[in-house]
DNA sequence: GAACGATACATGCAGGCGCATCTAATGCAA
DNA sequence: TTGCATTAGATGCGCCTGCATGTATCGTTC
C-alpha cells in the first residue's frame, strides 16, 4: 500500500522530469502540452474542452490554459460550438499533428527507459 | 509501458489532489510536508537537509523552502552541523511528531482507498 | 597558508497549477 | 416572456516548484 505509493511517486517524478526536459529541449513542448496534443490525436477528431477535461488530470483552468498555449504555438485552433455556444471545440492543426509525430518516439523512448524494470501491470 | 504511464498518472494525480485536501484541512500539512515529517521520524534522528533530498522527490531548493516552512510551523528545528560548518541538520520537534502521529492515519486511509484495486506491486 | 575548485544550503525569479470567481449561454419553470 | 439556477470556459490570485545563482565553508594543491 504504502509501498505501492512510493512506487507511484517515485516513477512519476523520475518520468515527469525527463519528460519535461526531453519533450521541452527537443520539440518545445510541455507534458501537459503534448499529453493533450496525444489525446486530440488518439481520438482524431474534435474534442470539446470539457471531454479533454475527463482524461487529462488537469483542472479545468489549467487545461485551458494549455490550450491557449498551444493555440498560440497554431498547434490546435479553437472554435466556438455550434449546438451550445457556451462550448469550445479544439481542433488540432496540421502543425500541431506533425509536432506530436516528431515528439512521440521521444516519450516512448523516455518511457521506455524509466518502465524497462516495471512489472507488468493490470490495466 | 505506456499503459503503465497512464496508470502512474492517474494514481498519482488522484491521490497527491486527496492528500491535499486531506491533509490540509484536518491537519494543516502539505503532502511535501508531511513527506519530510514522515522521513524524519521513519529515521528517528536528526538528518542532513542533503539525506532528505535523496529519499524525497523534490528539488534542494524546493525542500530547503519545505524545511523553512516546517520550522515557521515550529515542526521542525534547524541547527548548524558541527562536522561541516556548511551542513543543516533538521531536527523534529515534539509537535513535530505529534503532528504527525496525528496525520499518519489521514494519510494512510487516503492510500488505502486509492490503492485499494492495485495489483501487488513487485520491489 | 594562499588560492582555487567543489560542495551545502539559501534565495531571486519565472512558470504552471488549483481554487475561487467572472462572464456568457442554456434551459426550465412560473 | 421573464426570472433564476446551472453549466462551459476564461481569468485573477496565491502557492509551490525547478533552474540559475549567491554565499559560506571545505579540501586540495602548490
Amino acid at each position: 500500500m504504502v509501498d505501492t505509493w512510493h512506487y507511484v511517486l517515485a516513477k512519476h517524478a523520475k518520468a515527469m522530469c525527463a519528460l519535461e526536459r526531453e519533450l521541452g529541449d527537443r520539440h518545445g513542448l510541455g507534458p501537459s502540452e503534448f499529453e493533450v496534443l496525444d489525446r486530440i490525436v488518439h481520438h482524431d477528431r474534435k474534442l470539446r474542452i470539457q471531454e479533454l477535461c475527463d482524461e487529462v488530470h488537469l483542472s479545468q483552468s489549467a487545461l485551458s490554459r494549455v490550450v491557449a498555449r498551444l493555440e498560440k504555438a497554431a498547434l490546435v485552433s479553437r472554435g466556438v460550438c455550434d449546438a451550445d455556444r457556451r462550448g469550445v471545440f479544439v481542433c488540432i492543426t496540421d502543425e500541431g499533428r506533425a509536432r506530436h509525430a516528431e515528439a512521440l518516439p521521444t516519450q516512448r523512448a523516455v518511457l521506455t527507459e524509466i518502465f524497462a524494470d516495471a512489472p507488468a501491470l493490470a490495466r
